[in-house]
DNA sequence: ATTTATGGAGACAAATTTGTCTACTTTTTC
DNA sequence: GAAAAAGTAGACAAATTTGTCTCCATAAAT
């Protein structure tokens, strides 16, 4: 990808995620960025193209976070370790790649492009269900109940986590997912 | 309560929550509620009063709906069934009061107001503890780990209900609970 | 009946939004 | 080295935002 639209894209993630999409403007990421008007709008066709572009970059950084995460995991108990442990580091920002947590970006934008970008929701079930993909994945021994209950606690941790600042969230499902596992 | 102040409570309730906060703009509230912008402002004394006054009606109703939903259990077995099975009638649309489903008020207001109105996402945590109240204050036995796994796995529906359109997430949690329950 | 409060309709101000366009500069390419 | 492409700076347009204010009508209270 270009230079400036790379940098464009980065600059716009970071404060999209930090103040939300709506309240901030093309002139902000310009200033946070230093390019200007002309070549933004040379690289995207809109703002909306720029979303989604944030999106997107934030889709591959996550997967690949996620990727290296559950990369050792031999066994059904070992994916929801890594998984849920991943999870309390991002929460308790120890993992410079994700900057620091606000909780979903995807969920965020969900909420906030609702009724005004249809292409945003389209791409936040689409980030979801790779999600959920990457996790079944690792699953030795293909649990549809299990890949269910994980990515129902997944999200519900990352909710916690952001909205009551619950930063145990992750934490707290584990005890139990093992015990499921060990029946 | 003032009727006219009623009646722009709502209609911005059922706009914001349609819509998204950001989206909506108090003209389109007061041309909706057929009310001058006088009158508004004479009630309220920002857009925020009146997005904090819709999101004081929604804890209202929603904690009215939960209460009904929940008055019957006399077991935590109970608790969780009722608790759910009402969660699957909201995703469903089955619950006039909450108007149609499009995830949690709250937590797509702590999204669209980050660092925008730190009044709003107070509220939106204080919303959530008051929902674990109400749900604690109906367990039979008083289980700590019990109330964070529903509380999570609500959660958890809730947004995948919404962003992943799975309309039986609250469902799927109940043979789980139910099965933890009796051990 | 007259005063007082409340509401309606909407003009207006001030700020902000996205997006276009011009004029100039730098960088790349042939 | 000259031509072409890409970027900078920012003025500008058009629309939209919140919030104020005026003028008028209606309803309530004394």
């Amino acid at each position: 990808m270009n230079e400036k639209k790379h940098l464009l894209t980065m600059t716009a993630l970071d404060l999209f995620y930090k103040n939300g999409i709506n309240s901030v403007g093309i002139n902000e990421v310009l200033k946070a960025s230093g390019v200007a008007k002309k070549t933004l709008y040379n690289h995207f066709v809109s703002k909306d193209a720029l979303i989604i572009a944030t999106l997107e970059y934030r889709h591959n950084v996550f997967l690949h976070w996620l990727k290296q995460s559950l990369a050792n995991s031999t066994t059904n108990e070992d994916l929801v370790r890594y998984l849920f442990n991943a999870l309390t580091r991002w929460f308790n920002n120890e993992v410079p790649a994700l900057t620091s947590f606000n909780g979903c970006f995807f969920i965020n934008a969900a909420a906030e492009c609702v009724g005004q970008s249809e292409e945003v929701i389209t791409y936040c079930r689409f980030h979801k269900a790779q999600v959920r993909q990457l996790i079944a994945s690792h699953m030795q021994i293909i649990d549809e109940q299990l890949l269910d209950m994980v990515c129902l606690l997944k999200e519900g941790a990352i909710t916690s986590a952001y909205v009551s600042q619950d930063l145990q969230a992750a934490q707290k499902c584990l005890p139990w997912l093992m015990s499921y596992m060990k029946k």
